[in-house]
RNA sequence: GGGCCUGUAGCUCAGCAUGGACAGAGUGCUGGACUUCUAAUCCAGUGGUCAAGGGAUCGAAGCCCUUCGGGCCCGCCA
């Protein structure tokens, strides 16, 4: 049993009680009380029945109370009135705290089925293939990577797809700069190929286009290169595209990000679902041919309070949101696929990663979903508007195609500074063009210095490796959490100092709360016994945290369906600052009996299962010393 | 000009979808707790006209309207 089943188990026996009272039936809320004095759980009928009844609310709270209380069933011992008009109830502490320790040592614990197996896309990361990934890719490939994982846990069928943009102006520009620019094919001794693009190519022949014209020039002749697929110049940007995407791949599984497949953008250009879907779109009449004004001649698609959006250029081709669109189809199931799949290798945790191709591998395969979420940043939501009408008239339905939106990680006037720049005070927009931004790879390097020292400090026995291993998990945990604790719509900004705080509200904190649990459980010695009763548990420090043990579904359920990872890096968090307050003021070990002691080690050893299975859903891991 | 987002403690943010019981965290600052299951911790104090005004409601941080401040987006670029 978990909070959830003592919720439902009240809001039906309320139910039942209205109705022998003749009540009129009403949606009303059961959910925990705000604070301990109220008890366990809080119900607001009175409150909403109380202008049809014309009664006082706390009237209506006490004849629901009075009939409770005449059977309470197991699971609650107290029922009452408050003065306010509320209905509180207290739980059935033995019962309770038995049923979460004993489901949560459970292999799928937290678990709950809102997906029904259905199929659901994934689509996130999508960065472009000519430069390293920075912050705030980061915010993005953290925001995808955690919903898929929560997803999954909410029992949809999860497929990850990272789209790579290797065909637009971006390779253009890097191929320039090899070819033109003076600069070596192979970074410097010690240097990623990804950091190399980004951080010396992209941006120094970004900077030259403004004093020499004839590179702009040079730049769109390669443009139209890239398009075939068969020249020389493609070939070269095909193999400067996929070293960097390996480089760029590297970093996304160092921070424990997985993918099920790679769509690759100059495929999608050369195969027939842009044909396909566009006589769709005419077929449909969703699309014109303007015959007037300043879009003559191109295709548009029409918007209710926009302007017109072109799709096909007067000279016949397509635009970029154009590309967009067979993709989302794609995506979707809605066109044929035109694709092949080959392994592109296995990752870490085992899973394979294909990618698409036009050739004839023989390997047809399925990466399309009854529903979509893309994740990209808010900054693209008037594209992504246009394309989620057009899969919603194609699907006839609403809501398959979901845009993920999120608000931008901007650098903090300081940060900036360490850049050379001077904001005057004022925080600053990433931009890879221009060179303003902070590398991910350099950022966890730097955690992990600090967190190694750390770690070394408290743990001098340990050996090298061990640290090494530490110190990397705190710094992907601390930069995770960061990511993703606050709601989407609020912009991150970032600075470095500050993304170097260990304490507090930050991954670390969560992750610290579990190495102390692994202590007490290892000096504690012996695998503890759960076939017990653990009416020996009632601190309220005990009694909390195995409150907090039994939301966990409850978290799970509102995360899938707000589509909000923030949840469970809140959950997580409470979760961790329940046992430290049991920590401080409990003993486990030297407990007064036995038995008392064996009670802990049953609630230490659910929490510990909790916060990991919990953890797993942020991708953290958490290590067993800190 | 139009569209989207945002404004809650010195700072960073929860709470807003589904209105209800004295508005919560972290951080900062002040003080306290390590011969103890690791102090990356805990405890206490400090700190708020919930941007402003109006409206509907028995009741608003939350809903509606207006105003103001901040950010982003509006190309036959990607």
């Amino acid at each position: 049993m978990t909070l959830r089943l003592l919720f439902d188990d009240i809001r039906s026996t309320i139910q039942k009680i209205c109705n022998n009272l003749g009540y009129p039936q009403t949606e009303f809320d059961v959910s925990e009380a705000s604070r301990p004095e109220f008890g366990d759980v809080s119900c607001n009928i009175g409150f909403l029945l109380a202008k049809s009844l014309k009664k006082r609310p706390s009237e209506i709270a006490e004849s629901i109370a009075n009939e409770y209380k005449k059977d309470k069933g197991k699971l609650v011992t107290e029922v009452n009135a408050h003065s306010s008009g509320y209905l509180n109830f207290t739980a059935n502490y033995p019962l309770l705290t038995k049923s979460v320790i004993q489901s949560s040592v459970q292999e799928n614990y937290g678990q709950i089925d809102i997906g029904k197996n259905s199929k659901i896309v994934v689509e996130h990361t999508s960065v472009n293939p000519n430069k390293a990934l920075h912050v705030g890719h980061v915010r993005n490939i953290i925001i995808g990577d955690t919903m898929a994982r929560i997803l999954q846990k909410a029992c949809y069928d999860v497929r990850v797809l990272n789209y790579v943009d290797d065909s637009g102006l971006q390779v253009a520009d890097i191929i320039v700069g090899f070819r033109y620019g003076g600069f070596s094919r192979e970074p410097p001794k010690g240097q990623k190929f990804d950091h190399y693009c980004g951080d010396v190519v992209y941006v120094n022949i970004t900077e030259r286009y403004e004093t020499d014209t004839t590179l702009a020039e040079k730049r769109s002749l390669i443009l139209k290169e890239l398009e075939g697929g068969l020249s020389d110049t493609a070939k070269f940007g095909d193999e400067i595209t996929r070293r960097v995407l390996e480089e760029q791949l590297k970093t996304c599984w160092r921070l424990g990000v997985t993918y099920d497949c790679l769509n690759f953008e100059s495929q999608i250009v050369r195969s027939k679902l842009w044909k396909d879907v566009f006589e769709k779109m005419k077929s449909m009449g969703m699309i014109e041919l303007e015959k007037e004004g300043k879009n003559e001649d191109c295709w548009v698609i029409r918007t209710e309070s926009e302007d017109d959006k072109v799709l096909v250029r007067s000279d016949g081709t397509a635009t970029y949101i154009a590309k967009d669109i067979p993709y989302a189809a794609w995506k979707l199931g809605i066109a044929d696929d035109p694709f092949y799949y080959k392994q592109y290798g296995t990752q870490r945790d085992g899973r394979i990663l294909w990618e698409t191709t036009l050739e004839n591998t023989g390997t047809k395969l399925n990466f399309t979903g009854d529903a979509v979420i893309t994740v990209i940043d808010s900054r693209q939501s008037r594209l992504q508007k246009i394309i989620t009408k057009i899969m919603s008239d194609f699907k006839s339905k609403e809501g398959a195609y979901v845009h993920l939106g999120y608000e931008s990680v901007t650098l903090s006037a300081d940060t900036a500074k360490t850049l050379n720049l001077d904001t005057g005070g004022k925080s600053i927009q990433m931009s890879g063009r221009k060179g303003i931004y902070v590398n991910a790879d350099y950022v966890l390097d730097i955690l992990g210095v600090k967190t190694y020292e750390e770690a070394k400090k408290r743990n001098p026995d340990l050996n090298e490796v061990k640290l090494v291993q530490i110190s990397e998990q705190v710094a992907i945990g601390a930069l995770r959490y960061s990511m993703i604790k606050q709601d989407l719509d609020k912009i991150i900004t970032f600075d470095m100092t500050e993304s170097l705080s260990l304490e507090g509200d930050t991954g670390p904190y969560v992750q610290y709360a579990y190495a102390r649990a692994i202590r007490i459980l290892e000096k504690g010695g012996k695998a503890p016994n759960f076939d017990v009763s653990f009416n020996d548990l009632k601190t309220s420090y005990e009694t909390s945290l195995a409150k907090t043990i039994g939301k966990f579904d409850i978290e799970v359920k509102d995360a899938a369906k707000n589509l909000s990872p923030k949840i469970i890096a809140r959950y997580c968090y409470d979760l961790a600052v329940t046992f430290n307050a049991f920590y401080e003021h409990v003993k486990v070990l030297t407990a007064e009996s036995e038995a008392l002691v064996n009670a802990r080690l049953c609630l230490v050893y659910s929490f510990k299962e909790t916060l990991s299975k919990s953890l797993y859903l942020l991708g953290i891991n958490a290590p067993e010393r800190m």
